[in-house]
DNA sequence: TAAAGGATATGATCGAAATCATATGCTGCC
DNA sequence: GGCAGCATATGATTTCGATCATATCCTTTA
């Protein structure tokens, strides 16, 4: 539906910044294989990250409505980034289907953050990494899950264990965690 | 941009409740002059304020592609809500100005969730609040606050008075906190 | 104007998750 | 094959936020 030689796919390397604060915005981009870093400066000079941007998600959106970055980008694993210009986007919305399904995708990510803000929000450990397993989040390892929950890797393993002890989920072997197939009618 | 005959603009009163959770969608909202809270009860039946749409901001911007409200809509500051039937949003994605207009509004509300997750990933009770008011989230109440950012009022409030301690916020009154005014060139 | 309810504020205690530590299994790679 | 690095896994200790408790201030409302 874009115009497909108007999205530039290239391989950045960790370091790598792909735009500061202030600087005028030129698009927004497509994390294909890549992990970007999002942060400012706080008033005290520390760092504060705005979001942790990760393979097949994307990043700076709100770029072809601004026309200054309001954060740094960076490369903290190497990857492909796929790079979408202002005007091309600008140009797509000029297309009822790509307004469409682009506002489905965006639609899809308000929900999905809402989701994990809700587990986010419960405070057992327990309650929370099955949460998680139910709304689907055990996608990779379970390191990832614990970030993704915002809780240790070490609370996250305690957990499942508790909760394959209680029988509320399998684990059928080493690192592996699933829901129980529901026999139990 | 839109049809103004299919915008039915009404006047909300305090304590109207918009939409209930498990309801079936009938369209998105943008507040006029009233004030609503989007909350869910979380599993141990305790509110989880997802959202609160001020004067100036639309809600449940998902409900043309779902077909359940997936929180409780209620109005705490009576004024004018509009609301935009989904069939009037589908159609309007035709218009390229308007889908313009609203992917703006999308873009806004996934950098604020994607920064709100971010704060909340932030284990120290004092980063967390501090990184709550650089992002500007001191809002309304203190309360508020300490439900958005998934923390307990009583720990906001020692956080609050921790960081008015150390200097890196000011409180000029009872229940007011702000950052210094940098005057510290 | 008095009462009620909510927000602000802070102290005391407790428990759960963070942290530190250690060990094993698995995978890639030189 | 052997080493390195990472995920998995769990034990021990500590810390910090949740919870309970109490008090004041402020706004609303009866």
């Amino acid at each position: 539906m874009l115009p497909a030689k108007e999205v530039r796919i290239r391989l950045s390397r960790r370091g790598e910044v792909l735009f500061r604060e202030g600087e005028p915005t030129s698009g927004m981009f497509v994390s294909l294989g890549a992990e970007v870093r999002m942060e400012r400066v706080g008033p005290s000079g520390e760092p504060i990250t705005i979001h942790a941007a990760k393979p097949g998600r994307s990043f700076a959106e709100a770029s072809v409505f601004t026309d200054r970055y309001h954060c740094d980008a960076t490369v903290v694993m190497s990857g492909e980034i796929a790079k979408i210009p202002n005007s091309v986007l600008l140009s797509g919305f000029a297309n009822p289907d790509f307004s469409t399904a682009y506002n489905r995708v965006m639609a899809r990510q308000v929900q999905s953050y809402r989701q994990v803000l809700e587990i986010i929000s419960i405070k057992s450990a327990d309650e929370r990494v099955y949460a998680a397993i139910v709304a689907g989040l055990l996608e990779g390892t379970v390191i990832m899950l614990s970030r993704r929950i915002a809780l240790s890797h070490e609370a996250t393993y305690r957990a499942l264990r508790t909760l394959v002890r209680a029988g509320r989920i399998e684990n059928p072997g080493r690192g592996q965690y699933r829901l129980p197939s529901r026999q139990n009618h």
